[in-house]
DNA sequence: ACCTGAACACCGTTCAAGT
DNA sequence: ACCTGAACACCGTTCAAGT
């Protein structure tokens, strides 16, 4: 009936987590604050704390929307160290993809997770299912991830970034570590 | 003269980041605030801009300092590989000797740099002597950081840590990274 | 069930002024 | 040269109260 309210419709999580990430685009991890980002959804700030517990829980939810992005883009591999490669450069892609993605992951705290066995299951499994233990899978993944996050939290870094641009190929030298690590695990 | 001012001397920038870790460990990455830390040195807080341009400075000289330590603990190596190895887990014993040391290093801006080509030179210069290229070294060095540093942060990380506990040992893990990586490299 | 208004206890930083 | 006092423009979060 009122459409001059065009705002909010809904507040739930997902538009939450959106407009989160479109602040953070906007202004940077120290721009994205409680009462800017309420503003920006059409309500006052503590309205956000119905939704979510507190801010470290929205960088968690923003972290792990992070990571299933990276998880959903590696495609089918013939191998376990064909899916680590692509999986390194799907982490280091969805990392780039946000303003300070990188200092966000590192930050977050993870979020509350359901069943601990069950969710260790499902993020080893596409190794499982090329013959990797699930002891392996989640050793390898841990060393890639680590990799591919602190990689991109030096290439984010402004400073860091200006001085080692002058003699170092970003690109070629990610792919160089990726593929000595992912060819030096032994099975 | 005045020997009931039994404070504070001298306010330098070694004090300052000396009582910034002194608060670090106490009250971390969320407690290290100006207030505090300036009323720790028996001061106001606007007396630490005297010293420091602005926080990130004082973080940057703290993420410094823990770089620092990590370099100057790597003993003599007959090789690259072996000097690699070494530097990999004194990075990590580095990161991990302060509450919250990787988060910390991993969102410090890199200090200003003196003379670019300079610096470079000197980080390289215990794996030129060892027969690397300086292009190289500061490639395979770039590497053993981000690893080691991405680890830090999911070992510092305290739901992951706690959720990834139960089926993976951090420290054989962080040993077949680390060796992976490193004997991955070619020349 | 979902949101507002008002408040609490903080932040980082600037700047005139003191010594 | 080094520090204080006072202020500005913010924070995250709680909580009674509204609808």
């Amino acid at each position: 009936m009122d459409m001059a309210r065009s705002q909010p419709a809904l507040l739930d999580r997902d538009r939450l987590v959106a407009a989160a990430f479109a602040l953070l685009e906007e202004d940077g991890l120290e721009g994205l604050s409680m009462r800017p980002l309420a503003s920006r959804l059409g309500v006052q700030a503590p309205a956000l704390y119905w939704h979510v517990a507190d801010k470290s829980e929205l960088l968690g939810l923003m972290a792990k929307a992070i990571y299933a992005v990276a998880y959903a883009s590696v495609p089918a591999a013939a191998d376990w160290r064909n899916w680590l490669l692509a999986f390194g450069r799907a982490l280091r892609t969805a990392f780039a993809s946000h303003r300070d993605g990188a200092r966000l992951c590192a930050t977050a705290r993870a979020p509350r997770a359901l069943s601990i066995a069950d969710h260790a299951q499902t993020i080893a499994a596409p190794l499982v299912a090329l013959h990797l233990t699930e002891q392996q899978a989640l050793s390898f993944q841990a060393s890639v991830i680590s990799f591919a996050l602190g990689w991109a939290s030096f290439e984010a870094n402004g400073p860091m970034h200006d001085y080692l641009d002058e003699m170092l190929d970003f690109d070629a030298s990610f792919e160089i570590g990726l593929q000595a690590l992912v060819r030096g695990f032994a099975i």
